[in-house]
DNA sequence: CTGTTAGCGCCTTCAA
DNA sequence: TTGAAGGCGCTAACAG
């Protein structure tokens, strides 16, 4: 398990190790004879450069932190994807922590990203609490927060990426329009969170313009679950109610949405209209088929590490310079979502 | 940006820093005094050791590396969040690192953890032609492959976990049969994976030993998609058949027969019984519901963990040595199989 | 073109 | 109990 270092190579080249060095790093100021010779021992004995060492001089690791709450959910695992991908081919690695929904857990992860001297970390839809407690990190490591840019006051010392969600909530309230929806219910509003703060004032503004009727359910758990979900619509459908469609906070509520019609007999799109927000893959799934509002997670992906490799590569004693991006959402039409008739 | 280091400290604390390295790892070779001066200044300014220049000299870094096909596939995620969460737990980070089902880029993400240093590797379901094209870093970093151990000949020079896919076979077949499904299709075997052979062969014995009918239906393809299993479903579905139940040989493949059934009119489980294999989570889904085999992923995932540790934690120049361990499926009943009622 | 030297941040002898 | 010095693997001046 010995590792050969630049000095076994040098011994067996007969230089002096910083000849090494400059032979693998292409340096122009070295003999074309040497350098394919010595770049030939190299392969010959399995030669790797120790970037442990290297990251040491040039204080660069070429890695970057991920958190996420919970790389199972698949929300996540597709923004998971996507950053590690891109982050790749840009050069970067990605060094993957779930934190399990705890702000303690992410304040640990933070100090032992940087512990690990990663260049930047990319935080995914943290809540404001654990968001002020990492802010104290955020002039030692670039950071970039996934999820959170339409939040009031905008966070300082970081960039921000996330997804247009008032227009989110409007686009999917029009759509219901158009297909002559007049009465919505806005199923899983969850308060604090600035994320549900928008999509709702967007689809509010939506059906205040057309004159519509907007009914909300409020979510009082703290967490979007399939299960809140069918709670939440289980005790919609137990009552009379005048809605023709429903617009859902997230896919997962959904998703309990659909659980929760099926048994109390209600057909879907046929009785009742459904809509998502998200645009997760298991809403493609046969007999799901969940029209949706897509948050377009490569772009977001995409967009994040761009902002953090532009904090992370900009000249060393320039000011940091932090900035937003905020992505447009899309609509998915699938089948959940048909036209009413006024019979 | 700068980070405060050993020698700040030191000045700081007008002492030499080979007296702040003691205080901070706990040196009993050092006054009480001291030590707890030191630990409050070091708090106070923020110091934080620097993980690489210690690994440079402890040669190791406490991370793995984990190289999975695709992490947005919730196979993948489940088992990447098991991984992680349980590696944290014993003191270890995770490098994430998507394959793309590519040999090269295998490859080339062995040499870049190792590069890193990583302390060891976790490689999830290779193909054959990858595991050969990595088996020459085997000797040069702990290496646990994840998901292909019931291998012939067994893999030499790493250890490897994975379920008994011909007891899962087996037990699947055997519930079916219990139901009184005497003609059973297996669908979506794939020629040139070991797990399918045994996956199949196991289905073959209790088919055998029951003195029942299986039929196979072959997927050409490379992969188990949603999208295989749906053309697979519509032409078994497009001729007459006798099976009263279908075995397919992997969950996302169920979920294309759901569609392909659900387009032919035929109602899954009224008409016809239908078995997944993986226990994915969308398989719990509402109007999925997919009863399955269970690879019960955490029990794989923290397997790999204490095979790769215990890799790395052996005593230096002992010899290596390595270990499979071999994971018990489960059945678990959801609404997608009923008994066979014979008119 | 190549070798020598110092040093990145830290730990670990060895002295004092 | 504390300080000084060497070295982990590598790069980057500075000589030659």
């Amino acid at each position: 398990m010995k590792r050969v270092t630049i000095k076994d190579i040098a011994k067996i080249a007969g230089v002096s190790y910083a000849t090494v060095s400059r032979a693998l790093s292409d340096s122009p100021e070295i003999s074309k004879e040497t350098r394919e010779r010595i770049k030939e021992i190299c392969a010959r004995e399995g030669y790797r450069p120790n970037t442990l060492a290297r990251s040491l001089i040039s204080n660069r690791t070429n890695v970057l932190g991920l958190i996420v709450p919970d790389i199972s959910n698949a929300f996540y695992s597709e923004v998971a994807f996507s950053i590690e991908t891109y982050a790749r081919k840009r050069g970067y690695n990605v060094m993957l922590c779930n934190s399990l929904y705890d702000t303690q857990q992410v304040d640990d992860l933070f100090n032992f990203l940087l512990g690990h001297q990663v260049d930047g970390i990319i935080l995914c839809n943290s809540r404001d609490r654990t968001r002020d407690s990492v802010a104290k990190y955020f002039q030692t490591v670039p950071t970039v927060l996934f999820g959170d840019c339409n939040l009031d006051p905008v966070p300082s010392g970081c960039s921000a990426v996330c997804l247009d969600n008032g227009l989110g909530g409007y686009t999917g309230m029009r759509y219901l329009l158009g297909l002559g929806h007049t009465d919505v219910c806005y199923l899983g509003y969850r308060a604090n969170s600035s994320t549900h703060e928008h999509r709702l004032a967007g689809a509010r503004r939506a059906a205040a313009e057309a004159g519509a009727a907007l009914h909300v359910i409020e979510n009082p758990t703290d967490f979007s679950t399939t299960e809140s979900g069918y709670a939440l619509a289980q005790s919609f459908f137990s009552a009379p109610y005048s809605s023709t469609a429903i617009f859902a906070a997230t896919d997962s509520l959904a998703l309990g949405v659909l659980q929760a019609a099926d048994e109390a007999g209600v057909r879907i799109p046929e009785d009742l209209s459904l809509l998502g927000f998200d645009n997760c893959f298991y809403g493609d799934l046969p007999k799901i088929k969940l029209s949706t509002v897509d948050q377009c997670k490569q772009k977001l992906a995409e967009a994040a590490v761009d902002l953090l490799l532009q904090l992370i590569d900009r000249p060393a004693e320039e000011p940091a310079e932090f900035s937003r991006r905020i992505i447009r959402p899309a609509l998915v039409e699938r089948a959940t979502c048909i036209p009413h008739r006024t019979e």
